[in-house]
DNA sequence: AGCACGCCGACT
DNA sequence: GTCGGCGTGCTC
């Protein structure tokens, strides 16, 4: 017991009986891992030991590296300490994560039901991509392969490193080698001492540059240093001390110079005096061009102003509100986040603005780079591993105070964030579709409550569950609603009409209808541009043998495979998969082979023979793979050399092009029938988004869907344009049936190579699942999933249906803890899906 | 008895 | 993942 008088001998005591320790998660892949394990702080650490950083450790016999999540002091009681090992040092230079992304990555890791490492690895990819390798050497260059002893494995390990010059990394003498048995025979030459093994850290390749820059030196606190300046050194100290206040690093010469106005003889003054003191930093180059010429805000309409003010208030009141700016096409959205960044970087905070990956092109980038600079660091999928490293480095010192970013963005390294914009809210990509399968949208909320931001979500469609959530009237008000009814310029919404495929059918069957074909003639005449869509890409869907009913599918998926004429391939849509289209069934080698169903391909053709002088650019996943042919593509168009844009939804969503005054929808049919509760919400989605890309510009655009279902709601509301009419009626089939706001969803997918193992995975998890859940969580299945095999895998899936507050995640994370490690490995959960097939 | 091999479980 | 411990089974 502790001596319960002086003072100091209370501080004594604690020394003596707690130990100080960090818990740590380990980046080990193993199925059967503890979440984190715990370590000593060791005496040389002590003062730089902190939750956050990377460290490397002693773990199960050799060396590891791993992230601290947090520091504590645990009793020498605890048996806990007889296990204890110190951690062996710090990685110098690693990026470190701060304490809100190490709350992030324990909120994750309990909302998916994953473990920390796979959400550390989401949060962290920069600090993570360090890695830990094995060189070994060999122990003196003369040493040849019959030092080894009779054995001819290690003769042929020695004389193979000797070949690679005496030295090299494990992995490397282990392809090079190509041994049977390597690991003994390597693990023997090792213990002989004839090979000797160090670890070295492997880093990232970061691009980044050393520059000098200027900071407040020590001179500067005193009295007598400030006071005698000149006028031009006042301003520099000005700039300086202005400078730190706001958290940033110095700044270099040029910058100060230039700002200040003064003489390069004034700075080379103070910093003799030492009040300015030259220091060495390294800047992380940003992958965008900086290029983008600077751009003035433009006048803002009376509900951009509006807007702008209600979000203002909410950011200068540091109010965590969420709002859905819900403003219909070209009404302006992205001025208003403009500004309400503007207002959050006066108060020296940071602005996050989440866009899906799709519109991540130049022409989005361009306008926030265009308005603020170097601030702004863009995150998305195509960057380097050296690039993303640098961007994270980047918002880390300062230097970026903004980030525009895809999906994982949402992880960026930002501190005192005010703002974080989700556009396109409604967008299905927020969604990772591999595990851990984290909702962006959600994360977005989350981070914003933590870090107390204003989230803005931003759709002319917005998502069934956000709108509801904005309605007083459903009793449900989390979500202040802000509404633009206007177009920028008062421009009116384009005029839509539908045409009846089953009546075209009858007269005439073919791609285009009477009145798209005319209207297509009327607009080529005139000048003007236009959008075909069809969210289908290839020539055909399938091809079917009509003489014996051979239908091409893919070996490795449950589907069908899809033709595409250009390099007369069948492909699968949901994996690599490619093959050379057969002249002849390869079943009965009947000639009768033919396609089915269209694709933009066959629309493409179908152009050309209409409209051969016409000038066609076809945008979809084929057209646009290579690097930079998105943008060369919509160069073209842009600059008016392609008349006529075929594309799936890549055309659907965002672009602005002044010029197009018609939209062709080919078929609105491809979502609409799917057996998912979403598929209405999706068609009317696209269809508006679709319809919005045309009358941008001075003239007015017209709208021409073609469908087999005319009188369906969700093609009724695009029609006419109205969100409110959709989700009167979406809203209620959603109460009625119990599907989301009014529930919530989970799906259980167990893989396997055999199906056998994939289904009795699944009803062994249903069983679990059914012990552990009450009574108000419906558990559905097991079942085959959909799409029953992707990728060799077979997919048996268990969904569940629970009440909104219902602890769904714990339900399923207590379900699988009944079931051995290598078993939970082999069953994804998505919380909250967006497609169960 | 002495050793090779393979499986299982722990890893702080 | 990867190491070591331990059991099995083969050989001297």
């Amino acid at each position: 017991m502790p001596p319960d008088s002086a003072p100091y001998s209370d501080t004594l005591w604690e020394e003596f009986a707690e130990v100080d320790v960090v818990d740590v998660v380990v980046d080990v892949d193993a199925p059967d891992l503890q979440p984190f394990y715990s370590y000593r702080v060791p005496e040389e650490l002590r003062n730089t030991l902190q939750a956050g950083t990377c460290v490397r450790l002693p773990f199960a016999g050799r060396e590891a590296l791993g992230y601290v999540l947090a520091r504590r002091r645990i009793p020498l009681s605890d048996p806990l300490c007889r296990k204890l090992k110190p951690v062996h040092a710090i990685l110098p230079d690693a990026v470190s994560i701060n304490e809100e992304q190490i709350r992030t990555v324990l909120w994750m890791s309990e909302r998916y039901v994953c473990d920390l490492l796979s959400a550390m690895r989401c949060v962290a990819p920069a600090v993570l991509s360090n890695r830990l390798q094995t060189v070994v050497r060999l122990q003196n260059p003369d040493l040849r392969g019959e030092d080894a002893g009779d054995s001819m494995a290690r003769a042929h390990l020695i004389e193979t490193l000797r070949a690679l010059g005496g030295s090299a990394d494990l992995e490397t003498l282990r392809a090079t080698a190509r041994l049977s048995g390597f690991s003994s025979a390597y693990a023997d030459l090792v213990r002989a001492g004839l090979f000797v093994e160090a670890k070295q850290v492997v880093r990232p390749r970061a691009t980044g540059k050393k520059v000098r820059v200027y900071a407040l030196g020590p001179a500067a606190n005193t009295l007598t240093g400030l006071g005698r300046q000149s006028p031009q050194q006042q301003r520099i100290l000005d700039l300086l001390v202005e400078h730190t206040r706001q958290g940033h690093g110095g700044l270099t010469r040029e910058e100060l110079l230039a700002r200040t106005g003064a003489s390069a003889a004034s700075l080379r003054g103070l910093v003799e005096r030492g009040v300015v003191v030259c220091e060495e930093r390294t800047v992380w180059r940003a992958p965008t061009s900086i290029s983008a010429h600077r751009t003035v805000p433009p006048e803002l309409t009376a509900e951009q102003r509006q807007a702008t003010a209600i979000l203002r208030q909410c950011i200068e009141s540091r109010s965590t509100q969420t709002v859905l700016l819900f403003g219909v096409t070209a009404s302006g959205k992205t001025e208003v986040y403009l500004n309400a960044i503007e207002a959050v970087l006066q108060q020296g905070r940071t602005a996050m603005v989440l866009v899906p990956e799709i519109a991540l092109t130049t022409q989005v980038v361009d306008v926030f780079v265009g308005r603020f600079g170097e601030q702004v660091a863009v995150l998305h999928s195509k960057l380097s591993e050296g690039e993303r490293h640098d961007e994270w480095r980047r918002m880390q010192d300062g230097q970026a105070r903004i980030v525009v970013g895809a999906r994982s963005a949402v992880f960026a390294p930002l501190d005192r964030l005010g703002l974080i914009v989700v556009d396109e809210e409604h967008e299905a990509s927020y969604k990772q579709e591999n595990n851990p399968r984290y909702n962006a949208k959600d994360l977005a909320a989350e981070r914003a409550r933590l870090s107390g931001a204003t989230l803005v979500l931003g759709s002319a469609t917005p998502s069934i569950e956000t709108y509801y959530a904005s309605c007083p009237e459903a009793g449900d008000s989390r979500i202040r609603r802000i509404e633009m009814r206007q177009r920028i310029g008062n421009r009116p919404l384009p005029d839509v009409h539908v045409v009846d495929l089953r009546a075209e059918f009858r007269k005439r069957p073919a791609l285009f209808s009477t009145r798209l074909v005319e209207a297509m003639h009327a607009r080529l005449r005139c000048g003007q541009q236009i959008i075909l869509f069809l969210n289908r890409r290839g020539y055909a869907q399938f091809v079917l043998c009509r003489d014996c009913g051979w239908v091409a599918r893919c070996p490795h998926c449950a589907v069908s495979l899809a033709f595409h004429a250009y390099d007369r391939t069948l492909k699968c849509h949901h994996c690599e998969h490619v093959e050379r289209a057969p002249m002849v069934c390869p079943d009965c080698g009947g000639t009768r082979v033919k396609a089915f169903g269209i694709g933009t391909e066959k629309v493409e053709e179908e152009v050309a023979k209409i409209f051969p002088e016409a000038r066609v650019a076809r945008m979809d996943r084929d057209t646009t793979a290579r690097k930079g042919a998105h943008g060369r593509l919509m160069r073209e168009f842009r600059e008016g050399r392609a008349r006529i844009l075929i594309g799936t939804q890549m055309v659907a969503k965002g672009l602005d092009f002044p010029n197009v005054t018609l939209v062709g929808v080919v078929s609105a049919d491809t979502a609409i029938n799917l057996p998912d509760f979403r598929a209405a919400e999706r068609t009317f989605q696209l269809l508006t988004q679709v319809a919005g890309r045309a009358g941008r510009g001075e003239s007015p655009g017209e709208v021409i869907i073609q469908t087999f279902s005319p009188d369906h709601y969700a093609v009724q509301a695009a029609v006419h344009q109205d969100y409110a009419m959709f989700y009167r009626t979406e809203i209620q089939f959603r109460q009625e049936l119990r599907y989301p706001p009014f529930s919530r969803f989970a799906n259980l997918v167990c893989t396997d190579l055999e199906e056998a193992r994939a289904s009795g995975r699944a009803q062994r998890l249903a069983y679990n699942l059914r012990q552990v859940a009450p009574d108000s969580v419906e558990i559905i299945g097991p079942a085959p999933a959909p799409l029953v095999r992707l990728k060799n895998q077979y997919r048996h899936h268990v969904a569940l249906r629970a009440p909104v507050d219902a602890p769904i995640s714990g339900i399923i994370r207590e379900a699988l803890q009944q079931m051995p490690p290598e078993e939970r490995r082999g069953v994804s959960v998505d919380i909250d899906p967006l497609s169960m097939i």
